[in-house]
DNA sequence: AAAAACGTTTCATAATACGAAACACTGTTT
DNA sequence: AAACAGTGTTTCGTATTATGAAACGTTTTT
């Protein structure tokens, strides 16, 4: 902890590492054993839960242990881009999920990944769920190929930097060259498949989400069991979720 | 800054006041602009912001701007006790708005005042809408009110230490000695109304959700017009709203 | 009854945050 | 064209703050 690139606040970055990395863990943390998870000192880990606390970051859980407070969630629903995202997408992705009878995702990309902010699930039994406010590699999912597709050179050039193409199953696309030919044709055909790329025996079909100016802020994507999943489905999927995105985009432009 | 009761980390609560106060007005803010309003020094601000820009709490947008940033929205989403009443909640939710035709909303008390953790709108077009993540008072509305009638006593004598009873129409309980009157009715009717206390033309009704200990943990409330809200409709209602409480109570009982 | 765990407090010391001033840059006004 | 008025950013000596070993008061386990 001594060479930092910059002149940060440490003890903030040390109270974020402790709600990020360690209470995402687990429900609940005693202080020596969070103490000893994060390599802090008792009395600092103490020192820090203690502020939080005061904050209502944190709150403590009857016996002296600590969990993720109200502020917290109160602080996440501030942020203001995707709040309006989510509020917009909401029905169009109920009605899809309705029509389609598969669950759909709605993200965007954020650190070279994608973050789902929201979703509508599934009505049957055997489906597709994702927890909202969480990370995927955009490689090998649809909604993260479609986003990469529409990205900029650069972005896209400093992916690849960033980003080792690791396979998740045999369909995994793992070379540079072989994504850069996908995301063209992604662009070409305006959707993006995943044939079972991150798990197996999981299909899923995305489109991009445009802003008034023609950027591509957000995709849509419907997931579900290759069981179900047939190419004949594809054309009424896409039309079906294009009028989605096509609500999505008429909301988002209604209020902007 | 000098008489702190306990020993905290106070750097970071500086930068949990920028996010919670500041940045909450504004869509965007200048290091400058943001420090004036803050009272901090300029380059204290820029410090604190450039160490959560290192943390993706905050992000630059485009010229030099911050605004919020993805990782405060992942780490809302991480909030464990209320994630679960979410999900649990939603459904039930859905189905009482889809049958009453009015907003429900669904919260819990923190800090002396409610906290949407969950809504479902009305389908029509005159209806009310609330932030989910956001608060509002307790003794002006019926969520509120529910909750606060099955406080403890120590809870309710704090509750009056620490809140003001402001007129927000001339219906509002302004009085503690009305307030507990009221309270007690509504234990014994086992709902509040909020007949206009809160808003003029605004009428709502709670009830209170049970975890298996019998203890009350959160409030289910219907809000509408006062052109729609009948009191010939109140009975239907709630034997609407009940259905769905214990809906939700089931979903969680069945998990914990 | 002893031991081992817990959260919490203390306090001298080492490490960090602080902020005035200077810098680099952009856009506006004279 | 030059001066000015705005930005965000960096520097660096100093004042403030965070640190952690040790001790304390409880509770739980042996």
């Amino acid at each position: 902890m001594k060479d930092v690139n910059k002149d940060l606040n440490l003890s903030v970055i040390k109270a974020f590492r402790l709600l990020d990395v360690y209470l995402n863990d687990k429900q609940e943390w005693g202080v020596r054993e969070l103490a000893k998870k994060a390599g802090y000192n008792k009395t600092t880990t103490y020192r820090l839960l203690s502020t939080l606390e005061s904050l209502d970051i944190v709150q403590k859980n009857g016996d002296d242990k600590y969990i993720l407070g109200l502020k917290l969630f109160e602080l996440g629903n501030l942020v203001s881009i995707h709040k309006s995202l989510r509020n917009y997408s909401r029905i169009p992705l109920e009605n899809i999920a309705k029509e389609i009878k598969e669950t759909v995702h709605f993200g965007v990309l954020s650190n070279n990944r994608i973050l789902y902010l929201n979703k509508a699930e599934s009505p049957l039994g055997l489906k597709v769920s994702t927890q909202i406010g969480s990370y995927q590699e955009a490689y090998c999912t649809a909604l993260g190929k479609v986003l990469l597709a529409y990205s900029s050179k650069n972005l896209i050039s400093d992916y690849f930097k960033n980003v080792k193409l690791e396979a998740h199953t045999s369909n995994t696309i793992t070379s540079a060259k072989d994504l850069l030919i996908e995301l063209k044709q992604i662009r070409e055909k305006e959707y993006a498949l995943d044939m079972e790329e991150l798990e197996l025996g999981l299909i899923c079909i995305a489109i991009p989400v445009f802003n008034k100016n023609k950027e591509v802020v957000a995709s849509i994507s419907v997931s579900g069991p290759s069981s179900r999943f047939k190419s004949e489905n594809i054309a009424s999927y896409l039309s079906i979720i294009k009028k989605g995105a096509s609500e999505i985009e008429t909301r988002m432009s209604d209020y902007n």
